[in-house]
DNA sequence: TGAAAAATCCTATATTTATAGGATATGATA
DNA sequence: TATCATATCCTATAAATATAGGATTTTTCA
């Protein structure tokens, strides 16, 4: 019987420890390491291929979901599943959109992980039951926002005005305004405060 | 020699394993139990007394401030070590004032969660250094606004505009603006986006 | 290829914010 | 009690935003 070979990357010494001991008497899983931060995760990866990686969200040294892209276009074959708390739900979309096979939330009993793993080795997509929850709610709520209005939402995030915007894109300030309308059309803010708080809370910004 | 009654609370299962397993050779401390949410906490405490409960700060019935308040004047000799993750550090200057004995990040290692213990044990106070350092970030991030300040702020965050949140607080629109001044000027912020989205990072919303 | 979607630009007006520089009243506290 | 922090209110101006109703040019993709 072939063993599928985990990889651990949380930033929680504790989570590692649980799931090691989650995973421990699991003759068909062996763990072949574990890394608090993106960096040394990379450079396990340069030496051992795992077939799964358990990949936490937020990492101390830069976004899980950056490290997933990564991950996925250096070594395609290896399966990712996200690992997440509750209340970093909105990242769920971006995490699959990035290439994770998988979404698992902290909270998660030692049959969902195994199910988990145990799924994404067999080419499909797990979701939990949580993780899918929030994606259809998210979903209805979050409106398609096309890239230059993401990309303008994210300079007014940062402060910028809109002729700011306009010198920073090489465009006019009214064309800046007319995104910018779009984009609180779409978010049903009716100002910039409430406009940010709520794509905030959606996990567009 | 006389074991140390530990208790659990965290919504994690993974968390609740992962101390579980490193505290398991430990023959100074016995797990007594572990809770997921505040309800079953309570109903815990009830019947069995522990010496030192490790408290996480997001459970999904009860904010863990407002459950280390209501430990703490039930059974005052409990002694309560808060937990959370990084991020959620702005936290820790609360769960203190409300009577956490000790505060501990989820990456502590063993070695650090065995000296929490004993410190809390010998009834003195415990800060990781990563928390004592997060306190004194954020003592000099955040900035202190008033009472008045906060109010509006919060408004301002829901859409409101100067002269709704004047109508709603039954003072004039230029009073409004002038608070809308100091918490700009104290937050550092040039505009209502950067306002709102510091605020939101700094956890004043 | 032809329609739809996206991105660009425009005018014009009302409202809201930002900024500056005040004044006054009240309550806490050292 | 004198001072400081807080909260209240004011004038005035420049800048930015919201709202409405357009038009044109690219992309995208079925």
């Amino acid at each position: 019987m072939k063993q599928t070979k985990l990889f651990i990357v949380d930033d929680h010494y504790m989570i590692i420890e649980g799931i090691i001991s989650l995973m421990q008497h699991q003759s068909d899983i062996e763990i072949v390491g574990h890394a608090q931060n993106a960096e040394s995760c990379m450079a396990f990866l340069q030496r051992i291929k795992p077939d799964v990686i358990f990949l936490d969200i937020n990492l101390p040294d830069k976004s899980g979901i950056d490290v997933c892209k990564e991950i996925k276009s250096s070594y395609p074959a290896i399966k990712i599943i996200a690992l997440s708390t509750f209340n970093q739900a909105s990242y769920i979309n971006n995490m699959i959109d990035n290439g994770a096979n998988g979404y698992l939330l902290k909270n998660a009993t030692k049959e969902e992980m195994l199910l988990a793993i145990q799924t994404v080795m067999m080419h499909k997509q797990y979701l939990s039951k949580e993780a899918s929850d929030v994606i259809r709610e998210t979903k209805q709520q979050k409106p398609i926002l096309t890239r230059r209005e993401r990309e303008i939402l994210k300079l007014i995030a940062e402060g910028l005005t809109s002729s700011d915007i306009g010198k920073q894109l090489f465009i006019s300030t009214t064309t800046v305004d007319t995104h910018r309308k779009h984009i609180l059309e779409k978010l049903k803010a009716n100002n910039t405060a409430i406009l940010i708080k709520t794509a905030t809370q959606l996990g567009i910004i």
